[in-house]
RNA sequence: GGAGAGGUGCCUGAGUGGCCGAAAGGAACGGUUUGCUAAACCGUCGUACGGGUUAAACUGUACCGAGGGUUCGAAUCCCUCCCUCUCCGCCA
């Protein structure tokens, strides 16, 4: 979330950058505000009168150990009173301090300067495009009917065990999956990034940390019995690793890596675009994280933006980078880099990787913290992006390389496939 | 799942009702000393939100796993929950 006082210090300017990003409520701002000085003034009364309290009863204390009991009987009467009067005011600053709160969990990360103006995803903006589009034989087929045709992927057994959008991989299938996970994570490892493992469920507390609640609720699957969410990305038991931590400077930046499923309900995007691998409840995908020092946010963006860059080309599959606009941007995301791959059978632009810097919006709500050079303690900034997601990069591998009787993987794959073709 | 032990600051660990935001030791940081390293010595050494100030100084409140309760007063007593460890059971 945001912080109260870098609202409250620049207010216009603050308004200014949510309406970049088509901020629906922005009255929100106002009343924040107000209740920011209602907490201010409660907490200022509460406090007083508490140490008025405290006092007193020291003195209770002091009067009890001299003897003196009728003079400690009248400073008990003195303190009761205190306390019934202090009582309202109290409840009163636990529903204030909720409410800002509330409010506050409402209001979405401010775009950088270079983010774009915009509300929907026509208004993004195509920064680079790499590689050829392929040109494919008569013969070729989506990678749905590939996945048939070489028995990779079974949806219909997938369905019957879980429910649509559950794909089950097969053989070959299977095996490409493990390849590229394995592929990606080297490669993130040989980047400098230590390799996770997390857990794949997470607690409340977790999903509020890296923003997922309270705005995805309906997002990700709740396991309610044990106040549970199957992680809908690695990105949040990642950066939660360091939640409540006060870092060293030199400790940065952090560099995490982690392969794990994710799960995504994805309500209300039935129809359109799901065929195939296109878009399913379940999937695999490797991420990178970085917690960095704030001055340095923006370049290890661009950074992470030509890590993935790489790794989409040494797979050869032609792609294009598109700076989000205001509107089509993440809640908790200041700026974001989607990455599309060409689908040529499909003829399409799958997104298979989004690279996004949070600058201090989740680490202000998980409190992760470095001292500076002066002793304080600064939030960190940070970062996240899919180095891959696997369906979509299976579905464009398998159309972009068919040919009339197999498939031709690249070969940065070879030596973690096996061997040169996949049939 | 059953039985027991326990959760205190960066770490170890003391503290069983007021003198405790918290002893002591270690680590870390700054300094002195020193041919270098080591050692020794001195100092600093929690966080959040307020008040105050140009900024400091200074100052208030809260926090000893979390949430409630008892009490004039709680790290300390009571209740609930969470977590860790040991043993047993079950199980990949």
């Amino acid at each position: 979330m945001l912080q109260l006082s870098y609202i409250r210090q620049n207010t216009e300017l603050v308004r200014q950058k949510l309406a970049i990003r088509n901020f629906k409520e922005p009255e929100l701002i106002e009343q924040l505000l107000q209740l920011d000085d209602e907490r201010k003034k409660l907490q200022l009364e509460s406090e007083q009168t508490q140490s008025k309290l405290n006092t007193t009863a020291k003195e209770i204390g002091q009067l009890m150990a001299k003897g003196r009991k009728d003079e400690a009987e009248a400073k008990k009467v003195e303190v009761a009173t205190l306390k019934s009067s202090i009582q309202p005011i109290v409840d009163q600053l636990s529903v204030v301090e909720k409410q800002l709160n509330d409010t506050l969990l409402k209001i979405p990360n401010l775009p950088s300067d270079k983010v774009p103006a915009g509300k929907s995803p026509e208004d993004n903006i195509v920064m680079r495009e790499w590689g050829k589009k392929p040109s494919l034989p008569a013969t070729a087929v989506p990678h749905w009917e590939l996945i048939k045709k070489y028995d990779l992927v079974d949806f219909e057994t997938g369905a019957r065990i879980t429910g649509s959008g559950f794909p089950l991989y097969k053989g070959k299938g299977a095996k490409l999956q493990r390849a590229l996970i394995q592929y990606f994570l080297d490669y993130n490892i040989g980047a400098g990034h230590t390799e996770y493992i997390p857990p794949y469920m997470v607690n409340e507390a977790t999903a509020y940390g890296t923003g997922q609640l309270p705005d995805k609720e309906g997002q990700m699957y709740h396991i309610t019995e044990d106040g549970f969410y199957l992680i809908p990305t690695a990105e949040v038991p990642l950066t939660n690793i360091y939640r409540d931590e006060v870092l060293k400077e030199a400790e940065l930046p952090v560099k995490m890596t982690a392969y794990t499923p994710c799960f995504r309900r994805e309500a209300g995007s039935f129809g359109k675009d799901v065929r195939g691998l296109n878009r399913v409840h379940q999937f695999d995908k490797v991420e990178i994280v970085q917690l960095v020092h704030p001055q340095s946010s923006y370049e290890v963006l661009e950074e992470m933006v030509v890590h993935v860059e790489k790794l989409l080309q040494s797979l050869e599959l032609p792609y294009r980078i598109l700076n989000l606009c205001g509107g089509d941007m993440g809640f908790t995301s200041a700026m974001t880099y989607d990455f599309e791959v060409y689908s040529a059978a499909q003829d399409k632009w799958l997104e298979v990787s989004s690279v996004s810097n949070f600058e201090t919006y989740q680490s202000n709500r998980m409190k992760i913290r470095f001292k500076d050079a002066n002793g304080k303690n600064q939030l960190v900034h940070t970062l996240n992006g899919s180095s891959l997601a696997l369906p979509r990069i299976v579905a464009c591998l398998l159309e972009n390389n068919q040919t009339e009787k197999n498939i031709q993987l690249p070969p940065a794959l070879h030596s973690y496939f096996g061997n040169v073709l996949l049939i």
